[in-house]
DNA sequence: TTAAAGAATGAATTTATATTCATGATACTT
DNA sequence: AAGTATCATGAATATAAATTCATTCTTTAA
């Protein structure tokens, strides 16, 4: 069912090496495929092509066209899932947890810029992929809410806050953030907006 | 080029009044059904169908099916444009105009679902329409930075504020709050977080 | 009342591309 | 080295849906 699942499928065999190589390879092609064109406008030709192989070498990896752009969020869901958790457990308090959550978030998105994009703009296609991003984003809202209680009972964030608005402000803003980069073709740091961007969060305009 | 222009070219008769009518209500099927199936899975038959029209006759009044997507994103786009400019304008100071910006746009999209939808997830599609798109934020960025300008003069905001990030911060936080209304199916009042939105923006999380 | 113009229809056509599968290549085993 | 199994190929097929256009219906005006 999901990414590990599937390469045992096939892989569980001294060949491993060799398929999980082309299965990257495909899942990869295809990232910068769907980022340049869109899910629909992207041809399996053009995945294939950038690959390296035939076009009928996709099926051999994957069930169709839906699946491969389902085993791509999902492997990167996984991945930033991890980083995430990670990163949150760094920090020491509420505020230094939003920190190293906002730094980690910027980052991740900074480093795969196709990541970035296929996020921004696919999210809304395939059932499937629909609740698997809201997996990733109630996991994220999620980590919000336990830094926003914690900040709440250290006393460095507000009694009065409603907190399902407080946590879709954070990530709104952040996305925001996001896309305003991609938007720019990442010619600028977007990990530097991170600092400022959490004084807004806390402090807010009148400061 | 723009909507007005497309409605005389082919209304400026005695019958404009029947013309306009099945052309907006092609334009409103159209609505609803990309906002259902989304752009590319929604077919001309569906939207002819929800019309009550044939298929045929859609060609009469757009070019073709992106035509239909782009002119109900223009129409849309005119619309909010001109709700936004006079919102703002009532304001006498800048918290006043954030917050009137603020409940305009909540209302605007609360009221027209269908725009909501499309607006967040058919963005990235045409290159015409992606500019269209890149307009109405552009316009709305605008609006920001002349509130915040303002508010840095009057005192009321900081004078440290990195214009270009904070305008970024409100929209995208606006929009969060918008993306989860919609997944929401719209079962509660999204005008009612106008102004918890906007004491977060002014007061930060420490309050 | 009827003929001409304009509008609407929807079946037929066109186009595009996802998917299949017969064939060929490659690697592994004994 | 021959045989077997696995993997890869890409031309052929299937399918879906956008668009066209010959025909029919409706309105207008003399």
């Amino acid at each position: 069912m999901n990414l590990y699942s599937f390469i045992l499928r096939k892989d569980d065999t001294s060949l491993q090496k060799n398929k999980s190589e082309k299965y990257n390879k495909i899942l990869n092609s295809a990232g910068a495929v769907f980022a340049e064109y869109g899910f629909y406008k992207a041809t399996i030709s053009q995945i294939a092509a950038q690959a390296g192989v035939a076009d009928g070498t996709l099926y051999l990896y994957f069930k169709n066209k839906d699946d491969i752009l389902y085993q791509f969020i999902s492997f990167k869901t996984n991945v930033v899932f991890k980083e995430m958790h990670a990163a949150v457990k760094k920090g020491r308090n509420a505020e230094e947890k939003l920190r190293y959550l906002i730094r980690c978030h910027l980052t991740e998105f900074q480093n795969d810029r196709n990541m970035a994009i296929i996020f921004q703009s696919e999210v809304r296609y395939l059932r499937d992929i629909e609740s698997q991003i809201k997996d990733i984003s109630k996991m994220y809202l999620g980590l919000l809410s336990d830094i926003i209680e914690q900040g709440q009972i250290e006393g460095s964030m507000r009694q009065d806050l409603f907190i399902g608005l407080v946590k879709r402000f954070i990530l709104g803003a952040v996305e925001g953030v996001i896309s305003t980069w991609v938007s720019a073709d990442g010619r600028y740091d977007l990990v530097s907006m991170a600092d400022p961007l959490v004084d807004l969060y806390l402090t807010g305009l009148k400061g």
